[in-house]
DNA sequence: CTAGGGTTAG
């Protein structure tokens, strides 16, 4: 092996830095502790670095002086001098690096006694309690690494036996197994030994990592049982553990008794907080923990910076974002994978795609090698924004990078750009590369093609593609049945029929109120509505607009204003929508954001009958009337609700115009409102 | 890296 400076510097009992040499281990017996360390000098020659008994200087009062007395010249180091620490460090480290090959020889060892203690009996006979921590705590076979610590508790007096326990206990979170955790937590307690704080946070977070928050809240409880009193960092993983299940309430609950029991709460604790408020979507709480802990004197870390930047992604609020990111800089961090991850999504979310894209060319131009995941946070930021040829760029590149290649995620998010776009062979010849490369589709892949196919009028590949799911033994989640759903609203009356089938049986309710709806079935007064009701209340919030917009599309294509009217009324009383009527005394608006066009047209409708019924009340009018669609374009398409409804507005003769310094908003003057609905209603009159 | 917490995705 070729010599290196620093292979050189090796203590001499090494051969050279080969350090998984057991013969050379077995020798060593580690000379790291007792009086090794404590001896009263540390030589150094120039070709090696020795750690040795006095008796081997020839002259302790003067320090640098050479001693000829030996082979090698030798040169005096004061043991306090930095450099008789940085050679302690030196052959703590090469020890340590040893063990650590060991453990992974021992992770890839056969779990059988003979081989396991085969490999440890390279250790020799003078094996110290720090060395079984150390190798236990980098194994990551739970299998082995038990066969491991029953090899140490045969041959060492362990005076702590608990952190032997704990170490192999963090073996087993590696690999999530719970199970076998609780049983070597009761072979803890057959051997007698106690468990303490690092056993119960060890426990909880592999509960919270097999995603069994249950289970970690059920540890927690039992731990004053057992004579022990939560500390910082058991609250600390209580709090992640409460997060997880969704016991947000909890969480802060702790927050509050950790903070008042004066534990000192770190960076990790407020990352946990921050992370916490994200998933609950309060932004403004994620804000306030920062602010909290900066008040107390904390110094963020990394997971606190890349947590508040994911919040600020779901929040949509790239500007603070680049706030935190600012601040991050500035106080001397260095931008990890999880940042910049993050900075794209946050960047995708509000559409901000020339950001996100200078963050791709701000890591290629540092020479960082992209990894999948970024690979494919980019992909699906071109996908969120609709950038469909960067797309295909950015996967030609991850292709020709060689470093990584593409999976199940990448091919997804492709083929979800092909499908928005309209390109339904190339998402196909994607799911071919796809399924070439190994992959299954999954329900992300699918629920992507029926909305393609929809898209393009396909339905009996619509169908075939439905039925493909339960083929491949998924079922239907919300988002699936709702992309189905859209593709209801986008196909032919005499095709429906083919779908509702299909809506049945992923939904049987949600089928059983469409059907109503195709096969224009007339039922008791209210029957629709509650039906409608029923399915929208028991839907999770975010799709729940989705839904209530689609129902509304299928209702205003079927031309059946009345039941779309009851649907728009049951998304007011669910809170699906809100204000979409405001008045203030200079101005009466329609607030049509977020609407699909048949919702919009749906409360265009009523606000006329409503402002109809002001007019013949003899309710005074504001001096400006207005309706806002929003001036968002569709991300695949050129035209957003603010097109579409322009013309609609001119079918209607309606004298609303489009502001020219208010993007997205239809104003027009109590005048010209006022002869418009007295016009509408003559017509009534002469038509009937 | 040094017996416990978190850290890159629809």
């Amino acid at each position: 092996m070729a010599s290196t400076p620093s292979s050189t510097l090796l203590s001499p009992l090494y051969e050279s830095n080969t350090f998984c040499n057991f013969t050379s281990l077995q020798k060593l017996s580690f000379p790291l502790n007792n009086k090794l360390l404590h001896s009263k000098s540390v030589t150094l020659t120039t070709t090696h670095v020795s750690l040795q008994e006095q008796s081997d200087i020839s002259n302790p009062t003067n320090p640098r002086k050479t001693a000829s007395s030996s082979k090698s010249s030798y040169i005096w180091v004061n043991p306090q001098s930095p450099k008789a620490s940085q050679l302690r460090q030196k052959s703590y480290d090469s020890r340590y690096a040893s063990l650590v090959k060991m453990a992974e020889s021992l992770d890839s060892c056969n779990p059988v006694e003979e081989d396991i203690f085969n490999v440890l009996a390279a250790l020799g006979d003078k094996v110290v309690e720090q060395d079984a921590v150390v190798i236990l705590n980098n194994m990551s076979n739970a299998e082995t690494a038990l066969l491991v610590l029953k090899y140490f508790q045969q041959r060492l007096k362990l005076s702590k036996e608990v952190i032997i326990y704990n170490v192999t206990l963090k073996v087993l979170r590696k690999s999530k197994d719970l199970d076998r955790a609780e049983k070597l937590f009761d072979e803890m307690l057959q051997r007698g030994v106690k468990p303490d704080n690092v056993t119960f946070s060890t426990i909880i977070s592999c509960a919270r990592q097999c995603n069994l928050p249950e289970k970690a809240i059920e540890w927690f409880e039992k731990l004053p049982s057992f004579g022990c009193e939560p500390d910082d960092v058991t609250y600390s993983v209580m709090i992640d553990s409460y997060g997880k299940a969704g016991n947000v309430d909890m969480a802060l609950n702790l927050y509050d008794r950790a903070r008042t029991e004066k534990w000192r709460i770190d960076a990790v604790t407020f990352a946990t907080l921050i992370r916490i408020y994200g998933a609950a979507g309060n932004f403004d709480g994620c804000l306030n923990v920062y602010e909290e802990m900066k008040a107390l004197g904390v110094r963020p870390n990394m997971a606190v910076y890349n947590s508040l930047l994911d919040a600020m992604g779901r929040a949509k609020r790239p500007w603070q974002a680049k706030n935190i990111y600012a601040d991050m800089i500035s106080n001397g961090f260095q931008p990890s994978w999880g940042t910049y991850a993050s900075l794209i999504r946050a960047y995708g979310r509000a559409r901000y795609s020339e950001d996100a894209l200078k963050i791709y060319r701000e890591v290629k131009e540092k020479g960082l090698e992209l990894s999948v995941v970024l690979y494919n946070t980019l992909l699906a930021m071109c996908a969120d924004v609709g950038l469909t040829d960067e797309a295909v760029n950015i996967f030609e590149e991850m292709k020709a990078s060689g470093t990584c290649q593409p999976d199940s995620w990448t091919y997804s998010s492709l083929i979800t750009i092909n499908s928005c776009s309209g390109k339904v062979s190339e998402a196909e010849t994607t799911l071919n590369e796809m399924m070439e490369a190994g992959f299954d589709p999954n329900i992300f892949v699918l629920t992507s093609l029926i909305q393609c196919y929809g898209k393009a009028g396909r339905t009996d590949d619509v169908v075939r593609t439905f039925d493909r799911l339960s083929d491949l033994g998924l079922s239907p989640d919300e988002r699936f049945t709702g992309c189905l759903l859209n593709v209801l609203t986008q196909t032919p009356k005499e095709d429906l029929h083919k779908l509702t089938v299909c809506l049945e049986k992923a939904n049987p309710k949600l089928g059983y109120v469409v059907k109503l709806l195709v096969d224009e079935e007339a039922v008791e007064e209210g029957i629709f509505k509650k039906h409608a009701a029923e399915i929208l209340d028991c839907v999770t919030t975010d799709v729940q607009k989705a839904y209530c917009n689609c129902l509304i599309d299928i209702c205003v294509n079927l031309n059946q204003l009345e039941r779309a009217c009851e649907l728009l009324d049951i998304g007011l009383t669910l809170n699906i929508y809100a204000d979409i009527q405001s008045r203030t005394a200079t101005q009466w608006s329609l607030q049509l954001k977020s609407l699909s066009l048949g919702a919009a047209l749906t409360a265009l409708h009523i606000w006329m009958n409503d402002l109809n019924k002001a007019l013949e009340n003899g309710e005074e009018f504001p001096s400006l009337l207005g309706i806002n669609t929003g001036h968002g374009k569709h991300k695949y398409s050129e035209k957003g609700l603010a097109g579409v409804f322009e013309s609609h507005l001119k079918e209607l003769n309606a004298p609303f115009h489009e502001a020219p310094d208010k993007a997205g908003w239809f104003l027009t003057t109590k005048v010209a409102a006022i002869s418009w609905l007295e016009s509408r209603r003559a017509q009534e009159v002469v038509a009937a």
